[in-house]
DNA sequence: GACTAAAATGGGAACGATTCCATTACAAGA
DNA sequence: TCTTGTAATGGAATCGTTCCCATTTTAGTC
């Protein structure tokens, strides 16, 4: 008993089991099940569960060359908005019936290169890329073999493909409306370093022109997570500044406005006083002092529609549509942080 | 051009090119390069080289029989435990050159069945479960044919595996020497529904078993996540109640946490007054009033010693060593939310 | 009752790798 | 010179499917 178990039965097994062949049983698993007679449906049913059949995957792709697999490389799992995205992802393919392989490249380019690689050799129906690199010899290869590739949130140098992501520029318009509606005239733009990211650029730039645009006055400090004593230094002599206009935080992404509200509990500074406003909605910015103001990304329907481009991709075949972009809207979600003290008497 | 690359090359293509056998090109791709001499290494490198070669994994694991997959199915991705420990089980996994295959089941049973199906047929070396569902057939069957299992966080009814997880008992002492030092002498615990996860029962439990033994006041409120007014309901009662000794709240983990604090502060309480301590550690609990006191899961550990199991399941192979559990320390990250303000004059 | 079309089933050749078992070539020892 | 051992390479069977093509059965028509 243990011994026959141990041996994964394979279709040739139910067949016999079940006095079929072959043909018969991997109709009776594939889509052409009502060819078979009810008599022979039933037979094959009860061999199979009697013996713990599933149908060999390895099998089954090397074969029709159909994996049923769309591979995604992400670069921060731990970063909660790559998540939300990513879960909009996996419902999609659920829903087509494709099964999602997740790879998580911890923003490292040898281990986005080696997960691509991996991807390719499982034969993956598509790709979801949301990764640091450089524009890869490798990509470019699985692109020229006709995997169909969409690009989520950030382009990626010189490979052609659709890039699913937020309307940057909107989304920094929205965001400096807002402060200056709100009376805040000088702002402290704060970002990872842009080199690698394209919408890090996007946001940085439309920052610039948006400032100029604007009459307000804006800085930018550009610097790695963690370098936590640049980061302190920045805000303080942003803080010390001499002048009375209200001067205001201006937050590239969660992870940014996760550093600065520390940093700005650190200098004992009153969120509204200082204003501080946040690209990327997150679980706990609610519950901050008077609330943290946000852009919040519509990060399931960004995961849907990397999927949708996927399909079309796929149908669209070797057509060969030029690259488009597709770009979700943020919203702004007002609170506390954003708004000056009444002026006291 | 774009023709010969739109058809994926194969072994038998590159032993064309190089002028060699198939077995060289796979002893090329295999761990056997060595065997080869130097002058066809190269010439099977250049022809890999120029026509893009990618050993096909599917053809690979179909007569190897490995796959070099890793399955791991997440009860909840969006949970940040959940994805720290993931984190864990990755890099573990890469350390030992193999691939993860995560699935997120939702808290359904039904993607769960569905999704270990899905890993089933794709011959996973091993499986990491972190889930829902009751003791299912599909994963028994699974068990027996013998892929090496690892439970992670929650055990599994009849299913004979190893746990990995926190040391629940220690945690709820730990909590309540806390919460007791610090002078509070009525509690209310919050959790979610303990039936279908062990380590809820078992912190449960332990709570009840533990406010007994302290001399402590007890209360208990278990509810599905987003029940608001349920949650409102019950925290205002135990507000009101009548009394002088310290209150505190006991979250049994992040997610209610979150709910407590966001409850908390629709009722205007001042944590540390009213005391507050949850379990995991977030992001974001240092950043709330005085800070949220936590207890904090060693996840990366977790993670890492559930593929050093789940390897020592493999080696073991049908020794069937009983089922053990592995069981980590929390560890209490004290803050504001549980320091009762001084009495005043 | 013979003839045909359609339905139900089975046989065998792929798919792209691995692996066991030759085969060849060449150097060293008898 | 004749073995013999070893390094380098190739041939063929095999893994568990799918899918194209028979082949058999059944039902329908004249």
């Amino acid at each position: 008993m243990a011994n026959a178990l141990r041996h994964r039965a394979t279709i040739l097994d139910v067949a016999r089991q079940a006095g079929a062949s072959r043909t018969s049983v991997s109709r009776y698993f594939g889509d052409e099940r009502e060819r078979l007679s009810q008599e022979l449906q039933g037979r094959i049913a009860e061999a199979a569960s009697r013996l713990g059949y599933r149908p060999n995957q390895m099998a089954r792709g090397l074969k029709g060359g159909r994996s049923g697999l769309v591979g995604m490389l992400v670069a921060d799992i731990r970063n909660p908005f790559s998540v939300a995205v990513m879960h909009g992802v996996e419902q999609a393919c659920r829903e087509r019936g494709l099964s999602l392989l997740v790879c998580n490249t911890d923003n490292d380019p040898d281990q986005e290169r080696a997960h691509l690689a991996l991807l390719a050799s499982y034969r993956v129906e598509g790709l979801v890329i949301n990764a640091t690199g450089s524009p890869d010899r490798e990509l470019q290869t699985l692109v020229d073999q006709g995997t169909p590739l969409v690009l989520l949130d950030r382009a990626l140098g010189e490979v052609e493909a659709e890039v699913v992501g937020l309307d940057n520029a909107q989304a920094l318009d929205l965001a400096l409306d807002h402060l200056q509606a709100r009376g805040y005239g000088e702002l402290l733009y704060l970002s990872e370093p842009p080199e690698q990211a394209s919408p890090r650029q996007a946001r940085l730039t439309r920052f610039r022109q948006g400032v100029t645009a604007r009459d307000l006055a804006g800085e930018v400090h550009c610097r790695p997570l963690g370098e936590t004593e640049a980061l302190h230094r920045a805000i303080g002599d942003f803080l010390a500044r001499p002048g009375m206009v209200p001067r205001a935080l201006l937050c590239a992404n969660g992870n940014v406005t996760l550093e600065a509200t520390r940093a700005l509990q650190a200098f004992d500074a009153r969120l509204g006083e200082i204003g501080l406003l946040g690209i990327d909605e997150l679980d706990w910015c609610g519950l901050v002092g008077p609330g943290i103001t946000t852009l919040a990304q519509p990060t399931e329907a960004i995961g849907r529609a990397t999927v949708a481009c996927l399909m079309r991709c796929r149908e669209d075949g070797d057509r060969m549509t030029p690259a488009r972009r597709v770009h979700f809207q943020a919203s702004l979600i007002p609170r506390g942080s954003t708004r000056l003290p009444s002026p006291g008497p």
